[in-house]
DNA sequence: TCTGGGGTCCTGGGACTT
DNA sequence: TCTGAAGTCCCAGGACCC
């Protein structure tokens, strides 16, 4: 298999080309930089209708600066000229505003993204139809069958594959091209932004054994840190140790797949179908909320994510049986309680109710940061087998149960 | 000091069935 | 009837991804 690894630069501003951005925060809206657009250039006649066109005339002073931001809220993404200051994805806003004050803080907006997402993907797949999606901006290629695509070693219609999506969108796009996905990703991400990459089997020990561990797409931090204990710093220091010696200090599966993964080896294909495992909700709190004194507010939240799962399952058309819940505590701690369902539901009123089982198996005498409610083990709606196994049934509805903390609590989720 | 939201997959333990 | 092994399912937590 021949594998594309393409990704593509959602952030499309041409005024602030090379400047340093940030994007995350989350909450406000472009809705509100509308407003204050209209009153600080009212003769640009600014108008949600043709709003996505006039971004490229807001005048840069416009744009917010992230100095003496406060509150929670992580980035999503940041420009290269961002990154140059330290500034990372998942890094905290306040410290972001430390170490760039002069960065300039966009919201996310994701009903834009979607929109430039689905005209890179089908131009993509007008082109070379066997695509898999990875996320918003992010997509593996099998070209293998496509006319032409071995032309250069895929140089060719790598090239056309991004001078297609800059001249429909302006977006530019990195492209990595190798034997397998595994090795395609790393590739692209070579030559940012606007690349291409070609990595051959023949590459392996010169141009991917130096790089880091971390460079591998399912390597994270903790198993980086744990490599780097055993002094195993690139995957070329990885691809040295024995398969069992890996398998015995990272086990079976994981060992395993890190020695196939240092060898270049993945003989994944490229799924261009796949259906969703779970769909969840989930808030994090401007405050952390107590059980008890936040009562009121938690209780309009938890039925909000409930009514919010239902609404994604529905308009989606499926069910789940397992339904559960999620907390963060004030310590960063998390919790998760979930029971299965003998039967399917996209109903938010069962959801709530088999949710606010799960709550009272957990302790609700800390402080709550976040809240989140998931529906799991999804089918298509209307297409679910019929309930009866008695096992299931069995554990679907358990005895009544006291909460794993023994306490007698006032709960915002009673009925 | 800070750490979002929406996902997938894996692991390990307990309960249960065969 | 009891016991143990193996397999399955459920559940909780964690790592990882974009």
């Amino acid at each position: 298999m021949d594998a594309f690894y393409a990704s593509c630069e959602l952030l499309r501003y041409p005024q602030l080309k090379g400047l340093p951005v940030v994007i995350g925060g989350g909450r406000r809206k472009e809705d509100d930089l509308l407003s204050k657009l209209q009153a600080a250039y009212p003769e640009g006649e600014w108008s949600e209708d043709t709003f996505a066109e006039q971004l490229d005339r807001i005048p840069v002073d416009f744009f917010p600066r992230i100095e003496g931001y406060t509150g929670r809220g992580v980035i999503t993404t940041a420009t290269y000229a961002a990154r140059q200051f330290g500034i990372g994805s998942a890094m905290g806003l306040m410290k972001a505003a430390k170490l760039c004050p002069q960065a300039i803080l966009l919201p996310v907006d994701f009903d834009r993204y979607r929109h430039y997402s689905r005209t890179f993907k089908s131009i993509i797949t007008d082109i070379a139809p066997v695509m898999q999606d990875r996320g918003v901006d992010e997509v593996y290629i099998d070209f293998a069958e496509v006319p032409g695509g071995q032309r250069e070693g895929g140089r060719v219609l790598a090239r056309l594959i991004q001078k297609s999506i800059f001249d429909a969108t302006g977006l530019t796009c990195s492209i990595g091209v190798a034997p397998n996905k595994l090795i395609a990703k790393m590739a692209s991400e070579f030559n940012k932004p606007n690349g291409i990459s070609i990595v051959l089997e023949a590459d392996l020990q010169t141009l991917i054994w130096p790089l880091a561990c971390r460079k591998i797409n399912g390597v994270g931090p903790k198993a980086d840190e744990k490599l780097k204990g055993f002094g195993i710093h690139t995957i070329g220091d990885l691809a040295a140790r024995e398969l069992s010696w890996l398998v015995d200090n990272f086990g079976k599966s994981y060992g395993a797949w890190l020695h196939e993964a240092a060898w270049g080896r993945d003989d994944r294909p490229v799924e261009t179908e796949s259906e969703p495992v779970s769909m969840s909700r989930e808030t994090t709190f401007e405050r952390d909320l107590h059980a008890v004194r936040d009562r009121e507010e938690l209780g309009a939240v938890f039925t909000r994510l409930c009514e919010q799962v239902a609404a994604d399952l529905q308009r989606k058309g499926y069910e789940g049986k397992t339904i559960g819940i999620k907390l963060r505590y004030d310590n960063f701690q998390a919790v998760t309680r979930d029971q299965s369902l003998s039967d399917y539901t996209a109903d938010a009123k069962r959801i709530r109710q088999v949710a606010g089982q799960c709550l009272k198996r957990v302790d609700l005498s800390r402080r709550i940061r976040l809240l989140g409610v998931r529906v799991g083990s999804l089918v298509k709606a209307g297409t679910a087998p019929t309930p009866g196994a008695s096992y299931s049934e069995a554990i679907a509805n358990p005895p009544p149960q006291v909460n794993d903390h023994g306490q007698t609590q006032l709960l915002f989720f009673d009925e």
